[in-house]
DNA sequence: GTGAAAGCGCTAACAC
DNA sequence: GTGTTAGCGCTTTCAC
């Protein structure tokens, strides 16, 4: 306890075999030829003694740690925890290791952990913007530096790389026909802040679904603020308050619908048969409220998978060309949606 | 973007100021006798430079790299995250950074994690235990080999290290004490597995509280299995088909307890004046669910800060006297336990 | 197929 | 105060 036993080293297993740290290195690496019987004495005793490499050596060495850096604005948080679920699967699989930062959606705090990067200590980073992120140059010099980025879900438009979304806009519009279809007409959307892509998306999505079914559309309908819940209970008493109040609500997301439903339910308004309400997500928060909440299903898990298959290939392969990839939502019909006759 | 540019290194700082790799060591790291103006002028032109050292050549050098491990069951569960986030409070200003792993509460995977683990590429570990792991030796292990290690949450008996922990035994029954105040007479419990330190401190809280009022207490109304929501409604499915209905139930957490109110729901239950419910976590779904949760609120990011602090200091002084730290609850009173006559 | 030796970037005696 | 040197554990030419 007190004592730290000195870790075993190649030099150990080379001494003991009577042969030279290079022929026991290239034996563990299962590459260039090594003499059969010699390798396998070698990883025998390699086994027995429980040789554990260290990464500091071969990090320095190669040029490289097998750390994947992931960079996202909240933990505490349905959808990036599912999404780094899935990137630690990949990971973990292929012998990577996942170093964690949060920015509490702070561009300050986002640019202050990119400044204090050792890029020497990562092999690869995958991010989530934060929402008051203006400009990315930080990100694009840390790439120049050789470090590649996957981005995924809040993506900057500007930087070339690799990016895994939902279809956000897509997932807009459908949900917009749906209640539409449901026979709401007057549809408010409570969004996001102005100024980050998948925001934008989803209120393009949402107003191209108004055009196309030629619904009335107002300026006053679209609320921008956060994300948070407290945020979807304002946009929702801001709304209540207008002259021509809307009789649905698409929310950018699940808590801001969360949100919006409980300022409904302190008015005493019916969910549902009085104003419908959507959402985003699929926290399994949206099948406890009730009544329970319609949403846009996201590929969290999957997007976490995909993004860090995608950096992998990128730390592999030193030519490998960005993909953007987009991957499908599905619509989740429950209560909160069902329309006036139900 | 095609050219990784060689970063910048003490010997470039060097070579430039025309004086020895060990002075510009030495100025950067703000301890030795240097020379004030020597020293101002390497730390200048190492801004200047956007030096940035390499942690795998440190970390061979010294013997330590700034990482800390962390190895939970979960990450998508609200204390888990919030534990973490407080971690990270604490890691990130004192320049460590965070190296995650998630068991998915498997011992086999945690196994798997603690062999892989490098443990020249971290120089402490954070964990909460899976559920189902039954002897620690491979934990015991790694501290012997000198990686210090701080348990929170879910904690082994049998190592001798620092633990963090909020009270179970106390908040357990504090919550049966309010179960009983509010008139409820037949107080079930619907418990963790068996053999979890933090389940089985909860469930005496409980048998405690029952015992020191003389109230009704029977087997059948203690019931063990997981932790998930559907674990919680199967629980209370079986009590309420028992000849002696509870009319209150204590969960072992908040998503059980949820759980539990789905199911009372589903067989038009009222929940408080029925069945009184109280869960434990104080997870935002207990705000949001109708009736709101009553619940015993744990300090989660608290906790996550207090075990930060107390790994860096076993990593910081080696002699360090483990702690035992006791973090306390907070009853959280809402509509589920309302009692009869509310 | 294997060994010797240099080197990755940094720290830490040890000299001066 | 500063430079020289060796060395952390591993990979990788370059010989043989």
């Amino acid at each position: 306890m007190d004592q730290k036993k000195r870790p075993i080293t190649i030099k150990d297993i080379a001494r003991i075999l009577n042969i030279s740290v290079s022929t026991v290195s290239r034996a563990l690496r299962d590459t260039y030829d090594v003499n059969r019987e010699t390798k396998e004495r070698v990883v025998a005793l390699a086994a027995e003694l429980n040789y554990k490499p260290n990464f500091n050596a071969t990090g320095l060495a190669k040029g490289s740690t097998r750390n994947i850096g992931i960079i996202i604005p909240h933990i505490t948080n349905y959808y990036f925890s599912t999404v780094i679920t899935g990137i630690q699967e990949i990971a973990f699989s292929q012998g990577f290791k996942i170093v964690l930062f949060v920015t509490n959606d702070s561009a300050v705090r986002e640019r202050e952990i990119i400044e204090s990067l050792a890029i020497s200590s990562l092999d690869g980073l995958l991010v989530s913007i934060s929402s008051n992120t203006d400009e990315c140059m930080h990100f694009q010099e840390i790439m120049d530096a050789g470090l590649p980025i996957v981005f995924f879900d809040r993506v900057p438009l500007e930087i070339e790389t690799s990016k895994v979304v939902q279809d956000d806009y897509y997932g807009a519009f459908q949900a917009t026909v749906h209640l539409i279809d449901n026979g709401y007409t007057r549809i408010a959307h409570i969004a996001g802040p102005k100024g980050l892509s998948f925001t934008e998306k989803r209120l393009y999505g949402y107003l191209d679904a108004l055009k196309e079914y030629n619904m009335e559309c107002s300026e006053e309908w679209i609320v921008h603020s956060g994300f948070s819940q407290q945020d979807g209970e304002h946009d929702c008493n801001q709304l209540l308050k207008l002259k021509n109040k809307p009789n649905a609500i698409f929310a950018v997301n699940d808590r801001k619908a969360i949100g919006a439903m409980l300022a409904l339910k302190n008015e005493n308004i019916m969910i549902g048969k009085e104003i419908g309400v959507i959402g985003f997500t699929n926290d399994p928060i949206s099948t406890i409220i009730s009544p329970s909440l319609t949403t846009v299903a996201e590929p969290a898990f999957e997007i976490g998978k995909r993004s860090c298959e995608l950096l992998i290939k990128h730390i592999t392969k030193p030519y490998f060309e960005p993909e953007h990839v987009v991957l499908a939502n599905r619509l989740i019909i429950r209560e909160s949606s069902m329309g006036f006759d139900s």
